[in-house]
DNA sequence: ATCGATATGGAGGAATCTCCTCCGGTTGAC
DNA sequence: GTCAACCGGAGGAGATTCCTCCATATCGAT
C-alpha cells in the first residue's frame, strides 16, 4: 500500500509492527529533530529495535517512508476536504484541522534536509496533496472569503506552527486541543471586526498555564 | 544589572561573553531542548567551554539565568507597549510583536521542567511581565477591540507558537519575517469581514517553500 | 492440529558523544 | 607596568547510540 516495490507481502504481524513504527517514528522525529535515537523510536511502537532494522535498513530509509506516509495522509484529507465540502473556505478550514488530526504536518519541514523532496516518486504524492490545496485558495480568494494576500506558504507553515506539539510539560491531549482552538483564532482573528466563529478548546487562563508546571523538585543535585 | 548577588562587579570582557553566553543559550534550548550540549553552547557563544562552566558552575544555574533574563526583557517590553501605546489593542500588538524580536519567549516552556517557576524571585520577575499584559487583554475586551472568548493563556502559548524557529533548513531571517507575518495574520483573520491590516514580511508561494529544498545529495552512504 | 516459513526481541562490543577539570598563556584595570 | 582576573582547549571518565547475531515465538496454509 505505501511501499511500491515489494516482493512479498508482509505478515499480518509484520504489517502492524510497520505501521506502529512509522507513527512512533513521526512523533519522535516531530519532538527530537532527525537526529532522534532509533531506540526511542523502537520502543514507543512497542517492538524490539531489530524489528526496526529489518524493516528500515538505516535511518534515511526509515525517513523517506515516514515522509511518503505523512505525503499520502495529507493528500488524501485535501482531497476529501475539496471533494465533500460545499465552499473553499469550509474546504481550507477542513483541510487544516484534519491535517492537525493526522499529525503528519510538522514531520515534513523537520526532514527537508534528509530526504529527497525532489525524487520522481516522493514528487509525484506531493503534487496529488498541493494540487487540491492551491486549488481551494485560489477558489477561496475569487468568493472574497479568504484574505488575497494569504498564499500557499502561509497557509502550510502555519499548519507546521500549530501542528508541532508545544516545548514543555504539556500532555499530548492538551496540545491537540490547544491547536484546534488556535488555529480557529487564526480563521477567526483576534480583532473584533464582525460575527467570528465559536472557538471550541480549552480556555486556559494565567493560573491554569502556572498549574502546568510540576513539583519544584531540584532534580539530582550531581 | 541582572545578578541579583554578585560580591565583585564582573571585569568587561567577561561580562561581555556572559551576555553572550547567555543568548547562545536561550537559541540551542530553543532548538534543541534543555538536554543541549553545552559545548555548542560556548562554540555559538564563541568562547571556550572552561569560561562557560567558570560562569555557570552546573546546566541548572545556566538554566536558571536564561529564564530570569528572559522574564525580564519580556517584562520590559509588556511595560513599554502598555505606557506608550495609544490604546489597549494596540498595546498588545505591540507586545506581541516585541516580544518576538526580544526572542525569549520560546525558551521559557522549553526549561519549565528544569527551572522552579514558583521561586519567590523568578515568580516577582513573572509577575511584573503577566501584569501589564493581563492589563491589555482586560481592557481590550473592555473597549471591544479584541475578541472576548481569548484568554492570557491563548496569548502566551501563541506568542509561544510563533517565536520558535521552524524546523528545517530555513534561514533564521526568514523564519523572522514570517512569524511577524503570521502574527500580523492571525491578529487580522483568514476570513474575510471587512478591512484588515496590512500583512508584512515575505509572501512566499509554493515554489519558494520548494527551493528551500538544498541540493539532493545523499549525504554519506555509511 | 501440524509444520515450515516468517518474524521477533534483546544482549553486547565498538564507536561516538558529552561532561567537566586543569593549567599555561592572555588581557583588562589601576 | 604590574598583577589579579580571565581565557581557551586538551583530554580522561563515563554515558549514549549504533547495529548485528541467534535462539525463540508466531502466523497461516493445508
Amino acid at each position: 500500500m505505501q511501499d511500491t516495490r515489494e516482493a512479498r507481502p508482509l505478515r499480518a504481524d509484520a504489517r502492524r509492527n510497520r505501521a506502529q513504527i512509522l507513527e512512533a517514528a513521526r512523533d519522535v522525529f516531530v519532538e527530537q529533530g532527525p537526529g532522534a535515537p532509533l531506540e526511542e523510536i523502537s520502543r514507543r511502537a512497542g517492538t524490539g529495535i531489530a524489528t526496526l532494522y529489518r524493516r528500515f535498513p538505516d535511518r534515511q530509509s526509515l525517513m523517506r517512508a515516514v515522509v511518503i506516509d505523512a505525503l499520502e495522509r495529507t493528500a488524501e484529507v485535501a482531497r476529501a476536504a475539496l471533494a465533500e465540502e460545499p465552499d473553499a473556505f469550509s474546504a481550507l478550514t477542513r483541510y487544516m484541522h484534519r491535517t492537525l488530526d493526522v499529525r503528519t504536518a510538522a514531520v515534513i519541514p523537520t526532514l527537508l534536509d534528509e530526504v529527497a523532496m525532489d525524487e520522481a516518486e516522493i514528487r509525484q504524492i506531493t503534487d496529488q496533496g498541493t494540487g487540491p490545496v492551491l486549488q481551494m485558495i485560489e477558489m477561496a480568494k475569487a468568493d472574497g472569503t479568504l484574505r488575497p494576500d494569504v498564499t500557499f506558504g502561509d497557509i502550510g507553515v502555519m499548519i507546521v506552527r500549530f501542528s508541532r506539539p508545544l516545548p514543555g510539560p504539556m500532555s499530548r491531549e492538551l496540545n491537540d486541543q490547544l491547536a484546534h482552538r488556535h488555529l480557529d483564532l487564526l480563521i477567526g482573528g483576534l480583532h473584533v471586526r464582525g460575527r467570528q466563529g465559536a472557538v471550541g478548546g480549552p480556555a486556559m487562563t494565567l493560573d491554569d498555564l502556572r498549574a502546568m508546571q510540576p513539583e519544584s523538585d531540584p532534580t539530582r543535585p550531581d
